[in-house]
DNA sequence: TATTATAAATGGTCATACCAATATACCATA
DNA sequence: TATGGTATATTGGTATGACCATTTATAATA
């Protein structure tokens, strides 16, 4: 570890249009606007935030990428009903669900990660099995910041080797969310090892390209780290400090 | 089909930052500018395109929020490599890989959709059954689109049925890719049937709350629609009118 | 009453100016 | 030489004000 690692956070520099994009966001998940509403005007909302006009508008259109609001030229913005609401924006999802949000998470790895790995010891390139063989320990002396991110990058890399982007994408889009859930289950007395061995064993089968044997693994993995997560909740459920 | 249906096409109706943001997504997927290089100034851009800055900063900004490039102030706007596009934008993806889209997609259906049904065989409440039974069957009167749409109804409503919002994003996030996939597979003479089948017995395994029947018809379903467009890819390869 | 014309409301675009962060070249000091 | 500061140019971020385009509401008219 160098000395100045994590000495200084790095500042908050959020700009303006991303701050009253959150504003809106929790707004309307709070139930101020219901789906079907309309939004105040523009102008009134650049009035209301202390704001320009552009920076609503950017904030607006992002919403509106998101499918999150409807937006009408001389009708006005419309809040659209949650169904429509197509992103897996970490943000969106953590506002909407919050804690409960790990286990709706874990319950997709679950179906994907098994077939990712069956696949990924079919399609395996030797090259990509090397960078996954140095990522697939999870050395005892780092720290769990460090943990998470080798059992990030360790997953990524087997999606990749599906070689199929698209799975990629759809592990890649809630990877950010899975970061405090893995926080969380690191922090469990004993996962690591648990977590260290299944990914041991997931890493041999596919570099001895047996599809079922990955998949079995990783399906076990994938439990254990479902497990994991409830013991977590348990424990910080009987001592919530 | 009622007379003057299709004899207008859509007016050119896309806002100018819409057309600017695609054509900037062309020339970045067509390797005019690669990962890392930093892209024109906003203001040489706006030149160029003929057009504001505020219309170049729309399309920009929502290039951002898809991960597709990073924008810094004071520094200015690069390409981020492929792996960072984090975004399931039909767009995108179709600019991207094109045809072989659908293989791919359809991929990512066989893995999720088994496991989608088995869960809705557990979950599903009464009200949701007889919504589900309303698009159960294909009647052989309708067009080609009314079969697409009843379709897609009917598998996301077995995804909403799973009662996990994330699962759902997953599966309505490509379902607007699927559409074409859908009317290709549909225009193969055959397949409707095998559809219908499929469809009937998927819902019977939800409607007895069995879910191993479900995920196995669902799986079984899944391959025959594979089979349906590599049926329809000969075909057309042979007589590609 | 129904239709049509008019006005108001609202998002879309433009032009310009200025602010804020970054990069670059240059310079001063140790 | 190397380090760090300073001035300047570049570039994205924000603010105003105006006007255009579309939709909705209102009033006038047949």
């Amino acid at each position: 570890m160098s000395p100045n690692e994590i000495l200084f956070r790095a500042v908050q520099n959020q700009k303006l249009f991303g701050q009253i994009n959150r504003q809106l966001l929790k707004t309307i998940v709070a139930g101020r606007y219901k789906a079907g509403d309309l939004l105040p005007p523009e102008r009134d909302l650049a009035d209301m935030f202390g704001v320009s006009r552009v920076v609503v508008r950017e904030a607006l259109g992002s919403l509106r990428d998101k499918g999150i609001v409807s937006i009408k030229q001389g009708r006005g913005t419309t809040v659209n009903p949650i169904d429509e609401w197509n992103t897996l924006d970490p943000e969106v999802l953590m506002l909407l669900y919050g804690d409960e949000l790990y286990e709706k998470l874990i319950q997709l790895r679950g179906i994907i990660e098994p077939e990712f790995a069956a696949l990924a010891a079919e399609n395996i390139t030797p090259e990509e099995l090397e960078k996954l063989r140095k990522v697939s320990d999870l050395p005892e002396s780092d720290t769990v910041e460090q943990h998470v991110e080798r059992d990030t990058m360790y997953h990524l890399l087997i999606a990749k080797a599906t070689h199929n982007p698209v799975l990629l994408i759809v592990l890649s889009s809630i990877s950010e969310m899975l970061r405090e859930s893995r926080r969380r289950t690191f922090a469990v007395h004993g996962e690591l090892a648990k977590a260290r061995y299944w990914h041991k064993t997931i890493f041999e089968a596919i570099e001895a390209h047996i599809p079922q044997a990955a998949r079995e693994a990783m399906s076990a993995h994938m439990q254990q780290v479902q497990n994991g997560l409830e013991r977590f909740n348990r424990l910080n459920q009987e001592d919530p400090n």
